[in-house]
DNA sequence: GAAGATTGAGTGTTCAATCTTT
DNA sequence: AAAGATTGAACACTCAATCTTC
């Protein structure tokens, strides 16, 4: 088997793994401990798998475009916004970082000159990010660049499964929302 | 509510973000760039999102059990093993993290006296990583705790789902090992 | 020369502690 | 006392360079 769909150089018929290895792990565990719901541990170790190939082929990629990932969608998030300002939280919240990374991204966006920081004058806890104008001429630079590699990332699948996982790991989203609101960061024990 | 399960209508209501931020930012994107593939932006964001937060949830629970995720897993692929070893670049493949990485880990565990590197004799460049008797003693302790970590975090998802999402993501899984079959690591320009 | 493992530098995150404001 | 942001330390990864062995 081993998918031999294209012609590839290294054709030696692969012996290990083919990634149903993790199917391997699963009848093993059910096997030692059948307490355990071996499903989701499945689901863990495909989907930390998964993201952590997608973060490694990225930024491979992006690096030859002179651009980060985290700067493009930090900059997207504040170019969407209405008036092109967010609150320092809600960034936290969007990009599910904690809040010292996000503090360490607008340090950075602040030194390169594309965002600034201003106190909120109506809670004077919270931070209003901004996009300079020079930030957002950088962008709309950004936006422009046609960056194929999330897509060829995901090109060994079908159209229907990209939907698919779409609206099932949005369901997952939706459903971490609503259970780990209390907390996010800061946890104090006085 | 919110159970959107397919298109997703406007239905505003909701203050913030909700995670459909991201259909948000997919709309945004198919508007100022419509060569692009919104769609697998959206999937890129919820795959790292999800990550993300499922990597940090997994170290604060692991803690108080005092392990590490990272280390059950090697412990782990290596009891599995049919004698207990497996070579070195068969771990980086099987956790999907470069060689750099495994032999951080592999480095970590035999200070802590739960693994050995041999030479493989019959290939001087490989390294075989053994199980010793109190690294497999501790792989079965760490296999009887039953650890709800990550069944609580997909348990907002109908079992349904969490069937969907493991075939999809081996799909994936299946398809990136086609595509990057070369490299992994080692990238050199003499 | 190519493959496997190691090293060290660089990156980017979490976590706990701290400071300010409410 | 609690919430938001910041700081610095710890952690774990990638990447490029190097060494050894084939």
């Amino acid at each position: 088997v081993t998918r031999a769909t294209d012609s590839m150089p290294g054709a030696e018929t692969f012996p290990v793994h083919t990634s149903d290895e993790i199917d391997d792990v699963v009848r093993f565990w059910r096997r030692e401990n059948p307490d355990l719901d071996a499903n989701t541990t499945a689901l863990r170790l495909r989907l930390l798998s998964a993201a952590r190939q997608l973060e490694r082929v990225l930024r491979r990629e992006m690096s030859v475009l002179e651009m980060e990932m985290w700067e493009l969608d930090m900059l997207l998030s504040l170019r969407r916004a209405p008036d092109g300002a967010r609150r320092a939280g809600e960034l936290c919240r969007l990009a599910r970082v904690t809040s010292g990374a996000i503090t360490n991204r607008l340090v950075r966006l602040e030194e390169r000159g594309w965002i600034r920081r201003d106190v909120d004058p109506a809670d004077r806890r919270q931070v209003i990010v901004t996009l300079t104008p020079a930030g957002s001429q950088h962008a709309d630079r950004i936006i422009s660049i046609k960056s194929d590699a999330e897509t060829s990332f995901f090109s060994g699948l079908p159209r229907s499964t990209v939907e698919r996982l779409n609206t099932d790991l949005r369901d997952l989203l939706i459903s971490l929302e609503a259970q780990s609101d209390p907390d996010q960061d800061a946890r104090a024990a006085p």
